[in-house]
DNA sequence: GATGAATGAGGTTTCATTCAT
DNA sequence: CATGAATGAAACCTCATTCAT
């Protein structure tokens, strides 16, 4: 029950799984046309009549991780809406759970990432929709005063996303650093800037 | 003058040039595989053996896109050090001005950008050294007392590559913005921070 | 049985023997340069991916040929071997019967034997590994005092081996001569001169 | 005076020549394949029209040296002819002579010899016309008495071809014997036979 | 559920050769 | 006497995809 009635049997979804999960590998590892049909299914053990028997073509299932990719990013996204009106600590807190979430998923699904944001003819779309889903965010945050007026939230927006990549393939994926801080250092020094405070900086010169 | 002095003709530099730059708007919008040595040589007018004559390879006519993007862009960048012990004001100014200079070259050679971030395969590796370069310039100015301490100026140089990249695809190659503001807006915000001050956010509570 | 156990089925084992026997005669008729894939595929009935499919390369298939010719070449002198301290007329029929083998070989196998002593970039090679199981045989024989001592036995195996090449193409190949009267009149040219005895030639005058 | 009144000047007569012996050098170290137009006159310092201005084809110019070496052996070969009817001695020492007039010439000209014996389509002509010359030089001697009448004496030119042949590629041209102890070796061989004293011969028997 | 066998289509590269200067 | 520039023709090889079993 609640299995939806498709007409494949239990060997033949795993044989599907597999060699879904081998492309996800070989297309992030190689790029789309470096990944050959016939490198998955002898790395799956299978023939290649077999990919067909599952995926329409080589571009379909480039598709399928593509697509799940795009899904799970825009519900983990629209998820992390900071809710209106609260003090700034809050507004911290809340925008560091939101990326902690968005880099806990791309440091989850390396593969699917590196797919959603490079391999994918559909990337800087994807990237996009990301980009509109935190602008959004943030101008409602601008709009109570928390943010300085003068700043272009699709410029801000933009640059989010730019150092989530950024820092995605440079920091996350490789081990270098975790989710969490990740985040944090990110929430810092887009909050408050590089500059230390000019009485401070006054001090100290 | 300053040309490698080959043993070739102004009609054959000529024919070099056009190759290189009919080859330079393929490979940016159609990138690696897609771009066909049979497209390039016809849109110049010539047949596939003129190509030989002029370059060893498919993957050599890239390899020399690739470099002149890479020599451009580093040469730039270490250009734009910034000088030492000066005021706020100054390093605003400064580093503004270093970011203008890259974001008009490559707004002056998207193909060329478009090849040295994505196409080419050590689009990384180019990153890398941008990134570097940045780095080192950051870390005095920290050294020197007018960056927070508690920032990692790698994961700051890596943020602003990310944003570089990111803001020249979406706002600068097609025309949205221009240079001189893209670099203002990035300084701005990444300066200063996007909160307001505690003060003027505590007054406007 | 003794067939290398791949994973492919009777039909596909056909079709590759049959690959292999119209390149041996297209390599032994038209040389390497000059035999084109094109044409052996086209001769089997076969398109040009069905000869990738059975072999690496051109080259790989030529390859195959001259190993198929060069074991069982060697197989066969080394099971001619003479029996040590043996008279005179042995010798002769052992040296008779050895060479008619190898005569005998070369016949059966026209095309092989083509290509493994003039098309194989190896072919010096070959007969270089002819050369020196033909000396082997012959020195052990001088030293028994059968043959001149003052022969360098390796020129008369040189020698041999020139005489079986040239005669293999000129005279057995074509059906001129059979396997055995070539050996039989090879063995009697070598083994006791051009020259009739000086008694015999006095008495001649 | 003298000079054959073609229409070329003394510096062009100069090119030619150069790009014959460089084309030899390369036709018999290459094979005619792999022999490349460009890497003559490349090696020449000329540039590729420069070699059609010479000669009409890469095939014109194996023919011309291929023709080269043919008239030449030819010529040696028929001035080698045996003088009828003298004694044993004196025919050792004249068949002695010619072979090494012809070693001398093959290993004077190794080039030519490659070419003309390996790498001419019409090397086997070539041989043939060889075999020609030295059968019917035998044959007047064997109908004299002076060689077993049992001999085949197309047989007999034809190993002794294939022994010119063999034993000049592994032992003349590589300096590992000269012409006239190459010539003897070959003629105490052939006349006198491998086999010790007849009366020897007769005991064991 | 899967395979053995095969193919259509096309891509990069090579090379001898030529024309205009 | 020679070159700069270019080409026609073709070869080898690859890959996604299919059909019959």
């Amino acid at each position: 029950m609640g299995q939806r009635g498709r007409k494949k049997g239990a060997i033949g979804e795993q044989s599907r799984t597999l060699l879904l999960n081998i492309a996800a590998d070989e297309f992030a590892h190689q790029g789309y046309f470096e990944t050959k049909v016939s490198t998955i299914v002898s790395r799956a053990g299978l023939t290649q009549p077999a990919f067909y028997l599952y995926f329409q073509s080589k571009e379909a299932i480039l598709q399928e991780l593509v697509e799940l990719f795009r899904a799970k990013l825009v519900e983990l996204t629209q998820k992390s809406r900071l809710e209106p009106g609260t003090d700034l600590q809050t507004i911290h807190q809340s925008i560091t759970a939101g990326l902690t979430t968005v880099f806990r998923f791309l440091h989850d699904e390396p593969n699917l990432t590196r797919i959603g944001f490079v391999v994918a003819p559909e990337a800087e779309e994807i990237k996009k929709q990301l980009v509109a889903l935190i602008k959004e965010n943030l101008t409602s945050e601008q709009t109570d005063g928390f943010f300085h007026a003068h700043l272009d939230m699709d410029i801000v927006a933009e640059s989010l996303v730019g150092i989530i990549e950024r820092l995605t393939f440079t920091k996350l994926l490789n081990g270098l650093k975790d989710p969490e801080s990740l985040a944090d250092e990110m929430v810092r020094l887009l909050l408050y800037g590089m500059l230390v405070d000019k009485e401070s900086a006054a001090e100290k010169r």
